[in-house]
RNA sequence: CGGGGUGUAGCGCAGUUUGGUAGCGCAUUUGGUUUGGGACCAAAGGGUCGCGGGUUCAAAUCCUGCCACCCCGACCA
């Protein structure tokens, strides 16, 4: 009887293997933390899902400020003058924006753009604000949503609108822009492996890949369960495309008047799909301590007796004071094994079982939610260990990750080789490449896979491109990508 | 925009073939007993069967038009 009910429960969420889509689409639901809306493509982020994004939030924040970046807002309308400004700009983003005609019943005489990205508008901004070499660099992000008029549509993965963070500094040299560009990605990678336990591959995306508009993009790109990889955050070298095209110019230190260079860099609400199909499980979501709302789930068992209660509540203030994130479940109406069960899936990382038992031994069971392994602990020290358990789940959690992207990752032998391999055997593939958009192409029609980036740590693997044979250039990644 | 699928209670579904009182499981509410891996008993609430036409004495069921959503492609953070 037990056994089918157990049966039964796993059943609830397919199985990765039989279907992962669906295992994406059951975990987020059934953890409650997103709901579709009456809209197509805009998703309802519910507050377990917008915990996880407060706490991706509270990091990058700190680590901006730490960088000496300051918050604004501006406007979510964009002129339609404005928005085509810039020539790549305006054909990248074009197909995909959202338009508004009409105040109240009068038709504009201007149609104005939901923002897709906010380039167009903070630089006319920055032209009207800009003089002096003296006011540089300009070091500015804000905290938003942005509108993509999306053909197909999944939860944090691609929604029409999603949350995100976009930086936009101006400096006074292409140097300073560059190093700006490189120190942001660094945080970006930083805060996915610390915070997130998510291992990415940083590096330069290729011409056809790069924003409309960039001089260069730099992307981290992070490899999920099923093998496809998903960009997790870009930042952009703008040069002095939309400076120029903007009339943006300050008065140098010669006196002359120059263009300044330009950045941009964001990272989504998209993190959160990223951090789920890295870690999830077949039993639901599997959330790394450092950014898990709640850390620790106590469940008092038998409540009724005497003093289980009073202990419970004491475990639970303990481990306040040593700041941890804890919770108590003591509702008499469900049981333990549904509690054990709900928590579980809710990817909480530890879970505290404190019973009549436990309490005349001196201990308490504790159980990881990654490796599901359950321990007795003594209640002496008892929020030292709690801590350390979480310290060590954390960095587990990252090796385990990596150790997962590296066996999915594979050294091209030749073309036909690596055609196979993507079918069979999804990951990433690295191999040499000449540098041409012919090559680019052929792969994605042959494989449906791209160049996801030539990444900073290069290795030579052959002279020649391991897709059309000319002397090559780079080493990069390819692999399929959300 | 192409291909596929689904719309019946909050969720998951049966009922449609062969028209005849709208059902089941879970969830919810109330009361009680329980509590170491999804507890049990009793009672209760909850529906324009996606929408519009049509056929019929009678439509969830047959005919017809539309809409919505999901999945897979192409395009994109």
């Amino acid at each position: 009887m037990a056994k089918k009910q157990n049966d039964d429960f796993v059943k609830e969420i397919t199985k990765m293997e039989d279907d992962f889509p669906q295992w994406y689409t059951d975990v987020i639901l059934k953890t409650d933390l997103v709901d579709y809306s009456p809209v197509k493509g805009f998703m309802v982020i519910k507050p377990y899902g917008y915990a996880l994004w407060e706490a991706i939030q509270k990091d990058l924040d700190a680590r901006f400020k730490a960088t000496g970046h300051k918050n604004v807002y501006f406007p979510l309308l964009i002129p339609e003058s404005l928005l085509n400004k810039e020539k790549e700009h305006v054909e990248g983003f074009a197909p995909e924006v959202a338009w508004v005609t009409h105040g109240g019943s009068q038709k504009l005489e201007e149609r104005l753009c939901v923002r897709p990205t906010s380039e167009t508008i903070i630089c006319a901004m920055y032209s009207k604000w800009l003089r002096s070499y003296r006011e540089l660099p300009y070091l500015y992000n804000q905290w938003c949503s942005v509108v993509r008029w999306e053909k197909a549509t999944r939860p944090f993965l691609r929604t029409s609108e999603f949350l995100w963070q976009e930086g936009h500094t101006l400096h006074e040299t292409a140097e300073e822009a560059q190093a700006e560009t490189l120190q942001m990605l660094g945080i970006y990678k930083a805060m996915c492996e610390e915070l997130l336990a998510i291992p990415v591959v940083d590096g330069l995306k290729s011409e056809s890949e790069k924003f409309a508009g960039a001089h260069q993009t730099y992307t981290i790109e992070a490899l999920m369960h099923d093998g496809k990889a998903l960009q997790s955050g870009t930042s952009h070298n703008l040069g002095q495309h939309f400076t120029k095209a903007f009339d943006i110019t300050f008065q140098g230190r010669t006196g002359e008047e120059e263009y300044p260079y330009h950045t941009s860099w964001g990272v989504s609400t998209r993190l959160i799909g990223g951090l789920i199909m890295v870690h999830s499980d077949n039993r639901g979501l599997v959330l790394p301590p450092k950014v898990a709302p709640t850390q620790v789930m106590i469940i008092p068992i038998a409540q009724n007796k005497e003093g289980v209660l009073d202990k419970a509540y004491e475990l639970k203030a303990a481990l306040q004071n040593a700041d941890v994130r804890v919770d108590i479940d003591d509702d008499a109406n469900y049981s333990p094994g549904w509690k054990f069960n709900q928590y579980e899936m809710k990817g909480m990382p530890l879970r505290v079982e404190i019973g009549p038992r436990d309490i005349e031994n001196g201990q308490a069971v504790v159980v990881r939610r990654d490796t599901l392994e359950k321990v007795s602990i003594s209640l002496d020290n008892f929020a030292e260990t709690i801590q350390e358990m979480l310290e060590t789940m954390q960095s587990e959690m990252l090796e385990r990750a990596r150790k997962e992207r590296d066996e999915k990752t594979y050294t091209i032998e030749n073309y036909e080789d690596f055609k196979i391999k993507q079918k069979e055997k999804p990951g990433f593939a690295k191999g040499m490449w000449c540098g041409c958009p012919e090559c680019e192409a052929k792969i994605k029609e042959d494989t449906g896979a791209t160049i996801r980036c030539i990444p900073f740590v290069q290795e030579d693997l052959g002279d020649t491109c391991h897709f059309c044979g000319k002397p090559a250039k780079h080493m990069v990644y390819v692999a399929r990508a959300y």
